[in-house]
RNA sequence: GCGCCCAUAGCUCAGCGGAUAGAGCGCUAGGUUGCGGACCUAGAGGUCGGGGGUUCGAGUCCCUCUGGGCGCGCCA
């Protein structure tokens, strides 16, 4: 790689510079090589003369002059000079972009990925939506925000693992809430006259489990003792709800490996043990009959219950000791990604971690702000409990899938998003993800040209590409060697929108090239042909590989 | 009151402490026979919310003020 062949020509300059007394240091700063943002500086440019400035105690353009001096030759670098307030700049040939290209070509599939990660264990929880309703749009951005995360983090050499925790536990009373409002549906099917009660889930998937409950057991369902027949419909309702869950996720394209069950950290004594682990250790005191966790002591506002007065233990609890049984199957870091109104949440599971001996450094919480769906301009408003939610299957089935993650993941997760669904679902230049998809539709159809015209595809490997110099070849491969870096940036900065900003610069600089280089015409040299089609293949792995870190298709004709 | 997030072009938003702050939409003016016009070219449009500070260098880091979103249960 170029970049690190030029990071190596500062570093042995710095070093002779040292030795020939010419330049003192002691440490050598953390200073980077990055292409300029404006291109006529030339392909990398150096900051370390003014990092050294402080140390060496003389002025940056004086350093860069030194280190130019001091710097060895190299067959690659055509141009080495000192330019700004110190900034050392460098020229190559064009051989290292071709390079590249044969590089990209060679590595297919797995171009971008590295072993950077070096399979450390992560684990990553998100979604977890309660087993008492469908998955709405929420949910839907922090499962692409966490999918997409795992993908990128997978390129990246991770060992990661994805996880859903299921807020199945025996004392939560929504769940029986939920339970008891699939009876009255039930009820009400069979031709009783129930009303709803106070406190029900009004939503429409209730009638349709219960109609579904129906037609599988029969009008004797109901029959038994009130408390049996509740837990009846309780199980249930629970399974009926997790495998819609787990069917919606997975035709939006996430598959978990775990999905971890609450209800089994209280039923293997693991809630019970993290408690008095805690006891033991003195981080929980008695106070009004219930237990309280010392969480003030490790940076949160409030010390909060972890034992009810009745002896239940609260979320909290349980909660604890799931991150305690994470970390005890090795994972060396996890990462809980959560709604907006779960940051408060933030400070005492980290004090819980703390205190249980893990080190809070391991725990990273992402939090993501809120979506807003706007259906044609008017906001639409959402509560579980009345049963107007915007369900994630209702968009899946009118954007699909792919527009529907790509706006899910345009944004940053640290701002507010607005789902425009009539947008989402707008095939126009208006719609983002349709402008990316249609660049790789394009290298398809070009390659399809190419093969009836009897242009056979190059073996890059051994094709000269010396014919790959002007300005829009070279920007479109300066553009797609750009794709292992900003993965591992995405994944390093939890920051997975950076890749549906990367597509469209992608998408845009193959416009361009498009627009003004023929592959396959009559007006092209049959090795320039051949030379572009390395290119556009090249392109065409760029744009796969980064939309599949995103899990939107790149298809091959639109 | 406390906590988290946000404030950048008319609108929606990018921007890993680096050089002249970018993109899409919208607007204006263009692109004869087209490797797919779901595309391309050019132009107009900015005191990066205000004020301090750190730094060789701040939209980016720190403090503060203002405005907005969300959250502050022995619910999960």
């Amino acid at each position: 790689m170029a970049k690190l062949r030029v990071t190596h020509l500062v570093q042995k300059a710095l070093l002779n510079a040292r030795e020939s007394g010419a330049l003192s240091f002691d440490t050598m700063p953390d200073f980077s090589v990055d292409p300029p943002k404006n291109t006529s500086f030339g392909d990398f440019s150096a900051n370390i003369a003014m990092l050294l400035a402080k140390q060496a105690g003389k002025k940056p353009f004086e350093i860069a002059n030194i280190l130019i001096k001091h710097m060895p030759e190299d067959r690659l670098v055509t141009e080495v000079s000192v330019a700004g307030g110190g900034f050392i700049n460098f020229k190559l040939k064009p051989d290292w972009l071709h390079e590249l290209v044969r590089e990209i070509c060679a590595a297919g599939c797995s171009y971008g990925h590295s072993q950077i990660g070096n399979g450390h264990k992560i684990n990553i929880e998100f979604v977890s939506a309660n087993p008492n309703g469908p998955i709405h749009m929420a949910h839907g951005r922090g499962g692409a925000i966490g999918d997409s995360l795992a993908r990128m983090l997978k390129a990246a050499g991770y060992d990661v693992t994805c996880e859903f925790y299921v807020n199945d536990a025996l004392n939560s009373l929504q769940m029986q809430n939920f339970a008891d409002s699939l009876l009255v549906r039930y009820k009400q099917l069979l031709g009783q006259e129930i009303a709803m009660p106070s406190d029900a889930y009004e939503g429409e998937y209730v009638i349709d489990i219960a109609r579904e409950m129906l037609q599988q057991f029969g009008p004797d369902y109901v029959i038994g003792a009130a408390d049996e027949v509740s837990a009846r419909f309780r199980t249930y309702a629970e399974a009926a709800m997790k495998a819609q869950q787990k069917q919606d996720l997975a035709d939006f394209g996430i598959e978990f490996d775990v999905w971890f069950s609450e209800k089994e950290l209280h039923d293997s004594g693991e809630v019970m043990r993290c408690i008095e682990q805690l006891k033991a250790a003195n981080f929980v005191y008695e106070n009004e009959g219930a237990l309280w966790l010392r969480s003030t002591q490790y940076g949160d506002d409030k010390d909060r219950v972890i034992v009810r007065a009745n002896g239940q233990p609260t979320y909290i609890a349980a909660d604890t000791a799931y991150h305690k049984n994470k970390l005890d199957r090795g994972f060396d870091t996890l990462i809980d990604i959560w709604g907006p109104d779960h940051h408060g949440y933030v400070a005492r599971t980290k004090a819980a971690v703390d205190m249980l001996g893990y080190g809070s450094d391991k725990l990273e919480v992402l939090i993501h702000q809120i979506v807003r769906i706007f259906k044609g301009g008017e906001m639409v408003r959402m509560s579980k409990r009345a049963g107007n939610v915007v369900t994630l299957r209702d968009v899946l089935e009118e954007a699909g899938r792919d527009a529907t993650r790509f706006f899910l993941l345009m944004r940053s997760s640290d701002t507010g998003l607005d789902f425009d669904i009539e947008l989402a679902t707008k095939k126009s230049n208006e719609n983002p993800v349709y402008y990316v998809q249609y660049a790789h539709a394009r290298i398809c159809s070009i390659l399809r040209k190419a093969a009836e015209e009897g242009i056979p595809l190059p073996d890059v490997a051994t094709q000269d590409l010396s014919g790959l110099t002007s300005e829009h070849e070279i920007n479109l491969i300066k553009k797609i060697a750009e794709l292992p870096e900003e993965i591992l940036t995405a994944a390093s900065q939890r920051a997975p929108h950076r890749m549906t900003q990367y597509c469209r610069e992608v998408a845009d600089t193959f416009h361009r090239f498009y627009q003004n280089c023929k592959v396959v015409h009559p007006d092209t040299p049959l090795e320039l042909s051949k030379a572009r089609l390395a290119l556009v293949q090249a392109a065409q792995i760029t744009l796969h590989n980064a939309l599949d870190l995103l899990g939107v298709s790149a298809p091959e004709s639109m």
